[in-house]
DNA sequence: GTCCAGGATTCAG
DNA sequence: CTGAATCATGGA
C-alpha cells in the first residue's frame, strides 16, 4: 500500500503548553486507545473520521493530517481542548490542601481529559475489563482493522455498531477480545435499535447518563464512570479502577473501602472537576509515583534487578 | 506452572 | 443486599 501522504508539520497553538511527558501520559495513558508512538517521538492516531499526528516541537505542540482534510485542524484543537476550557477546573482543583494531588498534578502539568467520541469510547471501555493498558490498543487496533471503514494510508475508522453485529464470530475471535466479545454483541444489538443514543444520552444528567449507561451488557459502574468522563465530558465524574483504588488506599488511608465508596469519596473531595484529579492520581499511581501514605519523587529509571 | 490485568456478571448466602 | 466464583486471553 501506498506510504501516507502527510502535510508538513505545522504548530497547532494551545492555551497552554503540553510537556513532552505529559504529552506522552495523555495520549498513552488509558484514556484513549487508538495513539502510537512513532520512531521520531511523535503520536499518530484515528479519533471519528480524523488521522493525526501530533508531536512536542521546540516551540510547542506540532501537528500533520492528510492533505485535503479541512476539519482536521479544528478537530484536533477540540479532541486537545486547545482553548484551555479545563485550565480553571484544574486550578480550582484542592491541590493547594492536597499534597498527594498537588504532586500528581505536577508530575504531569497541563494533562487534560481528551474529548472523545462517545461511541469510540464506550467500544474502548467495553474491552477494557480485566485487560492491561497495552493489550486493550491491541483489541481495538484489530477490531479497526478488520471491520472499520478504510482511512487511508492503512488506518481505519473504529466500526460502527452495525459492522460489529454483522462481524463473523472468527473475525471477532481474532480480535483477542475473550468474553468482551459477547459485551460488544449485546451493546451493538442494543444501540442498533437506537441510532441517536449518543444524542440522548449527552441530554442526560450525569447520574441518569450513569445509570443508562450501566442498561447495557458489559458497561458496569466503572466503565461507565470511563464514558461519561472521557466520552460525554462529564468532568465530574470518578472512575474507580484498581489503580484509583491503589491510589486512594496507599496515599490517602483509604485500605479496604469499596468502590462506591471511594467513588463518592472522590467526588465529594474533588468536586466538579473530580474526573480531572481522578486521571493525575491514576497517571501518578500507575507510573509508581504515589505509595504508602508519600509520595515518592523519583531519582532515577528503575531498572529492574538481574535475577537468578 | 502461577498470577494478574482502567471489571462485569452470575450465583450463593 | 454483600461477597465469591467465573468469565477468555496474553504477558510477566
Amino acid at each position: 500500500m501506498a506510504a501516507a501522504e502527510w502535510t508538513s508539520w505545522r504548530p497547532l497553538r494551545l492555551a497552554e503548553d503540553i510537556p513532552a511527558g505529559t504529552l506522552a501520559e495523555q495520549m498513552d495513558g488509558g484514556q484513549s486507545f487508538r495513539w502510537s508512538r512513532e520512531a521520531a517521538g511523535s503520536w499518530v492516531g484515528v479519533f471519528g473520521r480524523t488521522l493525526a499526528a501530533v508531536r512536542p516541537g521546540p516551540q510547542g505542540l506540532e501537528w500533520r493530517g492528510l492533505p485535503g482534510a479541512t476539519q482536521a485542524e479544528a478537530d484536533l484543537r477540540r479532541y486537545l481542548d486547545a482553548e484551555g476550557s479545563q485550565a480553571k477546573l484544574s486550578e480550582a482543583l484542592p491541590w493547594r490542601s492536597d499534597p498527594v494531588l498537588r504532586a500528581a498534578r505536577a508530575a504531569y502539568p497541563g494533562l487534560r481529559i481528551l474529548r472523545q467520541d462517545p461511541h469510540e469510547t464506550l467500544i474502548g471501555f467495553l474491552c477494557s475489563s480485566n485487560k492491561r493498558i497495552v493489550q486493550i490498543r491491541v483489541m481495538v487496533a484489530a477490531l479497526a482493522d478488520k471491520l472499520g471503514e478504510p482511512l487511508g494510508a492503512g488506518f481505519h475508522a473504529m466500526p460502527t455498531w452495525q459492522e460489529i453485529a454483522r462481524a463473523e464470530d472468527a473475525t471477532l475471535r481474532a480480535c483477542s477480545l475473550g468474553y468482551r466479545a459477547a459485551y460488544l454483541r449485546g451493546t451493538a444489538k442494543q444501540l442498533l435499535a437506537r441510532p441517536r443514543w449518543a444524542e440522548e444520552f449527552a441530554a442526560l444528567p450525569t447520574a441518569a447518563l450513569l445509570e443508562e449507561l450501566q442498561t447495557l451488557p458489559g458497561v458496569g459502574p466503572k466503565v461507565a464512570a470511563c464514558v461519561a468522563l472521557f466520552g460525554f465530558g462529564r468532568l465530574e465524574s470518578f472512575p474507580v479502577d484498581t489503580w484509583v483504588v491503589q491510589a486512594l488506599g496507599d496515599a490517602y488511608g483509604l485500605r479496604g473501602w469499596k468502590p462506591a465508596q471511594l467513588e463518592q469519596f472522590g467526588k465529594a473531595h474533588f468536586g466538579e472537576a473530580a474526573g480531572l484529579a481522578q486521571q493525575y492520581l491514576f497517571s501518578a499511581a500507575r507510573n509508581g509515583l504515589l505509595s504508602r501514605g508519600a509520595v515518592i519523587v523519583p531519582t532515577k529509571p528503575t531498572r529492574p534487578r538481574p535475577r537468578k
